[in-house]
DNA sequence: TCAGATATTGGGAGCGTTCCCATTCTAAAG
DNA sequence: CTTTAGAATGGGAACGCTCCCAATATCTGA
């Protein structure tokens, strides 16, 4: 179909040509009518199964496919799925959870014949841009995931109409969402380090206006309580889910004698043990580390990673598959689904 | 415009609206033509002061976006612009390279009002959904990375008659792209590592079959044989572009004792200098490293890379920039553009 | 054998734009 | 005061599809 271009030669051989027609072609080639080719290539049941077969036959020997323009104009849908990621450039690039989010889930939008429309986060004042897109166009739904508190684009999602799935939930608002328990990763975590005889745990959170650092403290401070700990404020430090962040965290909290770290994702973890390393201390004899995330790098790092597995690529391609369905069936109620993580126990802990 | 949204409470008030209309209410409001409308709009200069800023105010009041289906039914553009990055995901995840492109990419095109349609790495039967995608739809032009030689996906561009720029020559074929100059980046590093006294200078290539690794290596091995040189083939090796393939591409040259390498991107510096620790050998007393891409992690590495600095983000930028020109001037000739790239002297050598 | 149901098909209308041509308005020139 | 070029504006047609209803073909049972 496409061969491959080798010289110059076959640059300019290779002709111009747009083999694909529009459905009335594809029915006049097929000798039926436009409602009929309209029917075959949207499934619907009431064709005869030789007209059908007749027509898809053409339908693929002239590669046809439908004009999606044409076909949301009409009423009908795009095929086009909303991604947006409201960060910053610094944690798109360190933090693994995002290029594998995003290949997850434009993976399954393939899978599922859709395509991918992307925003990444932007300063404020594009954000504006951002909800223009959204309440009109040719999306047919948009997934957002890693929202801050005061985020407007739920809202304007909301009024818009346009179907929405979050990934990871939004305050506790009825909206479908697809997330991990926060609170009882924390639980593990801090659990396994009280297991270890570790009496001075400390946590690195990430960015303070978010739900998943909230619920991640949340766990850990009701782990802790539930021990019979005293909370030492001291032991917590704010990461911003950040290399540097961790490393800076880590040394706000060494001063108070901690002997184990919760840092709520990888990239602070390692942020925490160059800290700590600097300071001559041992991982995980004198401090003990866990992360979040089971980053790639977590198995190779030196230690290797004690640390919380998200399943990934199961939001992802989970918050497709529930998108698709609210676009399609129009449920009248919202649906969540709540993913398990796991405890990798590696060296660091 | 956007209110947050702070409790349950204020999500149940907040109403459901579309407070968009279409162009034919806006001409009303204005009372004006649809027509006068859709040239102030598109900036047709045929309009009266007047009037185009009477039209603009109810255009701006009413959050007026035109619907880009129908606008590109009737012939208009839709403003997507469509990022292929064929590549698997252990690449994706690994060089800042893609993560800093899409990043790029996708700002400039906020920028300049347009949306980003987003296909990545497919196994090879996903290949043809992409091309149908592309030879179709909502697409004003395509930005493509990082192709192999034999990629179908030019000669399907090419066919569909769509605008289209590359990040990275294809071939020496007559067509748009933005790329560096490689062949002069390896140069800089040989360069630099004759300078520094090494007389076994290694390379690690990687993938195979893309102009990026040919050039490279072609400037290895032109520099090495205009300083009087042999080219001893067991000095190269292939890395497939990821740490992994470093450090066993470095483990099948060590035998062959170089006194340095030039890894040809960043993640394979770090696999080689992994190996090479392994070995108990000094870098770069022992043996010099030179990366390539200038990762966000080569500074705080130890030892921190030498490598080339690409300037990834005014590749990504350009490309769109000129892909914005293709789609609207349409001009005859194609464009190309090299940028610069620089030699970043660290520790590894 | 025929009414009535059911399976299948066809075609008009309309989605919200842009493009193009026709019309109206303005102002300068005769 | 009329004519006319040019500026400004209006509206029909078309883009390619889906939806809906009407028309036709086929089948069922009495």
């Amino acid at each position: 179909m496409f061969p491959c271009i080798f010289s110059l030669k076959d640059w300019e051989r290779s002709q111009k040509v747009a083999d694909l027609s529009t459905i009335e072609e594809i029915a006049k080639k097929a000798g039926v009518s436009r409602s009929t080719v309209s029917r075959v290539i949207n499934d619907d049941p009431n064709v005869n199964e030789q007209t059908r077969e007749r027509v898809l036959e053409v339908v693929n020997s002239n590669n046809y496919v439908p004009n999606r323009a044409a076909r949301k104009l009409a009423g009908g849908r795009t095929g086009v799925i909303g991604l947006v990621i409201p960060i910053g450039v610094s944690r798109l690039f360190v933090e693994p959870f995002f290029p594998i989010l995003i290949q997850s889930v434009t993976n399954r939008c393939n899978q599922v014949n859709r395509s991918v429309m992307f925003w990444l986060g932007e300063p404020e004042y594009e954000r504006r841009s951002i909800t223009q897109i959204l309440s009109n166009d040719l999306l047919d739904g948009v997934i957002v995931s890693s929202l801050k508190d005061q985020d407007p684009i739920v809202a304007a999602l909301h009024r818009s109409q346009i179907p929405f799935v979050l990934i990871g939930r939004y305050r506790d608002l009825p909206v479908n969402f697809v997330d991990i328990d926060n609170e009882k990763c924390a639980q593990m975590a801090v659990n396994y380090l009280l297991q270890t005889g570790r009496k001075r745990i400390a946590t690195i959170t990430g960015v303070a206006d978010t739900m998943v650092s909230r619920e991640r403290l949340d766990g850990y401070r009701a782990t802790l309580a539930k021990a019979g700990f005293k909370i030492d404020d001291n032991l917590i430090a704010e990461g911003g889910f950040v290399e540097e962040g961790g490393y800076a965290a880590m040394a706000k909290i060494f001063p108070h004698k901690p002997d184990a770290v919760f840092a709520t994702n990888d990239a602070m973890a390692v942020g925490a043990i160059r800290f700590l390393r600097e300071q001559g201390v041992r991982v995980p004899e004198d401090v003990g580390v866990v992360g979040f995330d089971d980053a790639p790098f977590a198995a190779s790092y030196k230690p290797s990673l004690t640390t919380i597995a998200q399943p990934i690529g199961d939001l992802g391609r989970r918050a497709v598959d529930m998108l698709v369905n609210v676009i399609e069936q129009q449920p009248n109620d919202v649906m969540n689904e709540i993913f398990a993580s796991d405890l990798i126990i590696r060296e660091s802990a």
